[in-house]
DNA sequence: GATGAATGAGCATTCATTCAT
DNA sequence: CATGAATGAATGCTCATTCAT
């Protein structure tokens, strides 16, 4: 089933209303106002409302996982691989922020919690495709508790995306990369 | 106006269930059942829900910043001052968890930006503390931007409280200590 | 959008309960139980209470206009026009008198004075109708600066008419019919 | 009883308080604010909300009444009389505005049918005042039917009153008084 | 007399969801 | 597939009233 314009319409509608009121706060009726859809037409096509949610997170986040295995593609060594990660996740941010704003803020609710088989499949998924990738340069890698390596990894870019997000910092996390990068590589490395 | 038992009662039954639920989601009714108030001794002394949320944030905040002030204290070296924060920081987290996990929750949420001069002299109060501090041992630390320095610096036991108040992570952040020091260390110390 | 059955039922339900108790005392379940119609029909309908009272305002004082239009036709003497102002007004009050006594009694409340286009339409339209008529035969009336003007002539009736309406006197107005239209052609006719 | 300072700035603020949002939409704790008297104070004094309206309703009609009677003094005619009464009303409007709009409102809400034996008497005295004094004059007078001569007289202004405080029309009922008196005993006298 | 905390019933309003057209 | 009227449970909030201090 292809998405149809109607049923991309509705997604970009609620990923606005989502990031401006708030998910529990945005109301089926804001979205088909905003997305030119009636209350039927949303019910047909996502079921309710965290239908919506879930649709709307897992797209953000295949999206950011292509978007990973693109800058992975001719990495050979670790550095350029942690570079990838770092550089990908700052880039996936910058282009999506709307997306990104949204991720963060439901990770934490409840919807994450449960929900959808989709959801999880493409979690795991995503989160595995790098952990795989650093185990071919584990040499090179310090030694860490698996449970631990993501927050050393990508942390910092995490905390300063959703401080930028907020509207708490101004500067592009663009423009910061290579400090994310830096920090990555002195956290990470072999002593 | 010492907050009396019954405010206290108030806060703690509202921390139990906006974490329990989500603020959205807790209805008032909830709040005040599980804190034995009646509806109308809850909007007496807060207002309304959000003012509850606001008193709640405001006070966790302010011991936040109370545990950080107290870790700094005869600290007298670049690398003690950021080993003090990183400690007072999962010092906390590991103290009140609830709390925590409430202020991360609310802080992407729309009570953050507007509100309460209460919660911006706070606010403002807390983010000076270490970067005044820092200031001092300026030549042992390496030069980077205001806005990025907290994420380097405390990005790592962000990102990894968050997963584990989200019940993603198992392992206490208390165990992990060391490596978010060395970690925060590495990133902000001069080459 | 033709008024539904619902949409009459709704109205009329309205204004006998708002007779009744006042506007405020009622509530809306109270309308939406002598309508049989759902909360949720009046909200989707009407927007709110105040809608509800807004649409009965302008729904009364359209079929008053309509009555005063009708018996204004075919009347060539300025005394012929004043007895139709008058026997017309009478007439409305003694057809409606349910509405009547909601629209004196709310007529003094905030309601009148702000809201919608809509109402504020109907009412100059309605003023102005009797106004351009009797310009028509100005030298046969008395020259009085034009806000006395209603009052001179139709302040005997609404009067009595709200006393009536209030209980505190029980002869019809219709049977003291002509007492009003005496008392309002001498006090508007050229001495 | 005599009434205290307290009393009567309690009056005073609910009146205003009346007249600003109505009656039903002024909570007790809104006149208290005004006031400067708290909620238990306001209870201690009148007893109830409607307590509060009644003595204000008692007041007003009883200062009224005393307006008239001094009017009426040292009139012999009937049309002296006729004028006083007039000239009273109108007098005592402009002078107590935020009374008369009181009265007016009040007049036709559930307050007035029902309430205080007090109110009772004060109404009727009032209203018997002017018609023991007219009956002396009945050569004079046409005979109407009781019920109807008291809209001949003073519908003009009641209208006209209720209009002017209602922000309608401007001008102010005195300077309009020689066309309410004119009214009046064109409506009243024998032909 | 005065105060203000506490109570809890009552109410306007919202909203997800259903379903006939 | 689309529409939007209808439903009714749920919820934030108000407010008159009481009463201990």
């Amino acid at each position: 089933m292809q998405a149809s314009k109607r049923q991309h319409d509705i997604l970009m509608a609620a990923l606005a209303c989502f990031n401006d009121k708030g998910i529990e706060a945005t109301s089926i009726a804001d979205i088909g106002q905003q997305a030119g859809a009636s209350v039927g037409s949303m019910y047909h096509h996502y079921g309710n409302k965290e239908g919506i949610a879930i649709a709307l997170l897992v797209e953000g986040m295949r999206s950011n996982a292509e978007m990973l295995k693109a800058h992975l593609e001719n990495r050979s060594t670790a550095r350029q691989a942690i570079e990838a990660a770092v550089m990908s996740l700052v880039e996936w941010i910058v282009t999506n922020p709307e997306w990104a704003r949204f991720i963060y803020t439901v990770s934490s609710s409840r919807l994450m919690q449960q929900s959808a088989t989709q959801l999880k499949e493409v979690n795991s998924h995503n989160s595995e495709l790098l952990a795989e990738y650093l185990a071919k340069h584990s040499k090179q890698l310090r030694s860490v508790p698996k449970e631990v390596l993501p927050s050393l990894l990508l942390g910092s870019v995490h905390d300063y995306a959703r401080r930028w997000l907020n509207g708490q910092v101004l500067t592009n996390p663009k423009e910061l990369e290579s400090f994310f990068i830096d920090a990555a590589w002195q956290n990470v490395k072999s002593h």
